[in-house]
DNA sequence: TTCCTAGTTCAGTATATATTGAACGTCTAG
DNA sequence: CTAGACGTTCAATATATACTGAACTAGGAA
């Protein structure tokens, strides 16, 4: 084996390495392993768009496994599927402003935090103001993050905007 | 039974389902269910601070399960032991600043992903501008955010200083 | 039309992890 | 010193859920 190809090898295993540590982000996230390594691979394959079948080949995983999580990252906004001329098969690949996804999603379980501390609130209702402090406090804290993050959400598309023109 | 105690019977068990909303919520984000379940009775029980055995009676979980939850708990900040006079257990209570501690976990598993992203820009370093450009846009995507939720970390400390001055 | 490839769905299985319950250590009260 | 209450730990178990593999559907290609 020539040394070059040596190398490409070593490079090869080490991008499937950081997919697998996505999975196991993923999975301390509480979302499937196999999610996480998709959407690992998918920033550092190449090309860069995948079809099920090769990620299939390069992750090692099931035939459904890969069509259930692509479904899920899809579902979040992470990835889209593409076609690519005289080719029949869907390709996936991240999506552009598939980071615009994620901070949606963190902001949905925000919402619901908030929602439910109000809820609590209801019950409450009658109750002192001594009482109700502590879930006050709670149902302000989701409020201000829930804010927050969508001030945060619109600051980094601006950033987006004047940075790349072109998607 | 009189209409009050009864109306007393109907509230303690729409705060029970309340908790239980919050194991549920807890796990959909990773964590054990009752963790949840303890995080969220703690906020609507009377008094604000309960035993084990407390928890153990209201929650209906076992004394293990407790134990381990809310060391957990304590472990990310939330709770925190307060002795009680004339009494000899430990007692739990949501501790004044564990938002503070929400924030910085999320912060943390923010700052994951940027670590794990720059280690995977180190594999791609002899690469070209162009094969990194997904993997740069992610790691930007991470530092921004880390970055911001520090800041947002100060801006809540700071409301929370000029609001209540006690702890 | 028929054959083949791609993708989805779903029942069964594997796997991870939360929970229980019992045994143990520790402290306090008497 | 002893008895009992409290909390922790850990092995066994229950439970949830991700994954596999096979059956099925749909859509080209020949």
């Amino acid at each position: 084996m020539n040394p070059n190809t040596e190398n490409e090898n070593l490079r090869h295993e080490s991008l499937l390495a950081y997919a697998e540590e996505w999975g196991l982000l993923f999975e301390r996230w509480g979302l499937p392993r196999t999610a996480g390594r998709i959407w690992g691979w998918l920033h550092v394959c190449e090309p860069p768009h995948q079809t099920a079948g090769q990620l299939v080949d390069a992750l090692g995983v099931s035939k459904g496994s890969v069509s259930t999580n692509t479904r899920l990252l899809e579902s979040l906004g992470l990835l889209e599927r593409v076609g690519v001329r005289g080719a029949r098969q869907s390709h996936y690949r991240v999506r552009p402003d598939a980071f615009e996804g994620i901070m949606r999603q963190r902001i949905v379980g925000v919402s619901q935090a908030r929602a439910l501390a109000e809820r609590g609130l209801g019950v409450l209702e009658s109750a002192s103001p001594e009482r109700k402090q502590r879930l006050t406090a709670k149902r302000d804290f989701y409020a201000f993050l829930e804010r927050e993050m969508e001030e945060l959400l619109r600051h980094w598309q601006g950033r987006r905007e004047e940075g790349t023109l072109v998607d």
